[in-house]
DNA sequence: TGAGCCCGCAACTCCATAGTTGCAGGCGCG
DNA sequence: CGCGCCTGCAACTATGGAGTTGCGGGCTCA
């Protein structure tokens, strides 16, 4: 719903919640009994998790008959990507203007 | 040190941390003191981020006369964008798959 | 209708962590 | 030397979050 960035990096930040949503990616629409399975967690904690990564942006829930089926929603990980990406520019441009630097000295020194 | 992506994303978990992150990729080599300038916390406080971020290996502190001075390493961040990248694909895979179905159906219908 | 399954809500424990305050130590310069 | 500045360690609070257990309700199918 809000693309608050927050939330998005908040919900990676758990190791379990992180498997939760790679299962989810993998086995496309499952339920939280199913994933229950192949998660050494209880039901209600995963559950906890998909409510989080709800609330995130990074999946949805959908009731089909008596269970609910939770899909990846791969979006709002592209915020993740973007600061990254952001960083890694103003890290890009700092060491560009120090190169300039080094080379206006270079210049003053010739 | 350890190439652990837990740490790294535990790290970015915080939005406070997040901000010292990136003063000290903006501003490049910076102390803890001149930070608190700039952050509405406390240096101690700024200090345990820039610890959190040390030991997730995206920073380090170098001595210089009676300050430390903290630079970005931004080469764990690919990490996260490497898992972020895999999951997107096995997104795409499942896609694919989905197509395929799609597809096969089609030619049975025909 | 009754048994089985899946979901939802609530209460509770427990641990990690963000943040503060306080104080002591080391460097540097006039 | 003495003053100012930056760092380091320690104790403490408090809030949030991960996980569990327990229970009740609503499908679904024989």
């Amino acid at each position: 719903m809000r693309e608050a960035p927050d939330a998005v990096f908040a919900a990676l930040a758990d190791p379990t919640r992180r498997r939760v949503l790679r299962l989810v990616a993998e086995r496309g629409p499952t339920s939280a009994t199913l994933l229950e399975r192949e998660l050494p967690v209880t039901r209600q904690a995963i559950v906890k998790h998909l409510v989080v990564l709800s609330r995130a942006g990074l999946v949805t829930g959908q009731r089909a008959g008596q269970e609910v089926r939770y899909a990846l929603v791969p979006e709002p990980l592209d915020e993740v990507s973007e600061w990254i990406a952001e960083i890694g520019s103003r890290w890009d441009e700092r060491l560009a203007r120090l190169r300039q630097v080094v080379l206006d000295q270079e210049t003053e020194w010739s």
